[in-house]
DNA sequence: CTAAAGCCTGTAGTTGCTACAGGGTCAAGC
DNA sequence: GCTTGACCCTGTAGCAACTACAGGCTTTAG
């Protein structure tokens, strides 16, 4: 397949998957005469690993270590177990981390509702 | 006050400082003879309302707004209002997709851990 | 034969900082 | 008087993970 058609495969832009092949993610393509890309079910596969990984929020170098680990012919589980742990954990620091925010914003919030005041007090509560 | 002390009052990085001159969140400060930034309280107060917003995460854009609004002799508390109701959605949206992400996460996890495969079943996911 | 759709490379922009490199300034101590 | 160290300056480059052109080929449909 050409570019557009594995683009459409996966619905992904055609410039991330260009962009992958440049950072060294997805496995060079082969070529037409005419220097067009060419892409088969491999590519295919390998580009949809990489969605689903970014998809679950894993750095570039997190699946580029899936990946190593997925292209063994004995994957190590332990490894990839170690890395979903330690992925989680990220993902459990930011959701609190965002959390906090919104506890925060919902008090900036109310205050607005609540009441006339002369001045904002949620810009006041941002001042203090 | 000179940018180091400034920095230390706001326990922020003198480099964020010169940064939010450059982008023109910061006003611009005095100068000293000798080249120096000089600062003085209304910096201060800047800076904190900076760092605080951009802790609730607020864009360097929304910030830019807050501080027109912060800024006028008579605050639009409803414009603030908006402002602070739409970032709670963006907030909420992300949110969403980290517990997305998460529960994803803690299915894989669950799978690596449940029992002997020949091969990894997390990675199996991934590849599907 | 021409127009549109598709592909190519290479580079620059995005957000919000952070990290130098390569200098100038200033106060304290010997 | 001179050095040492802490502080400050400008300007540029880097990070993640794309996205968006510009400027140019090729292929296909009518």
């Amino acid at each position: 397949m050409r570019i557009g058609q594995l683009a459409a495969a996966c619905d992904c832009p055609i410039e991330t998957i260009r962009y992958y092949e440049r950072v060294e993610l997805l496995p060079r393509p082969g070529r037409r005469p005419n220097g067009y890309r060419k892409y088969d079910e491999r590519h295919r596969r390998w580009l949809n690993f990489i969605l689903k990984s970014r998809g679950l929020g894993f750095t570039q170098e997190e699946v580029r270590r899936l990946m190593e680990l997925a292209d063994q012919s004995q994957p190590d589980c332990t490894r990839v177990h170690r890395l979903v742990r330690t992925h989680l954990r990220d993902v459990r620091a930011k959701l609190a981390e965002l959390r906090r925010m919104e506890r925060a914003l919902l008090g900036l919030k109310r205050k607005c509702e609540s009441g006339e005041f002369e001045d904002c007090p949620a810009l006041d509560e941002l001042m203090a």
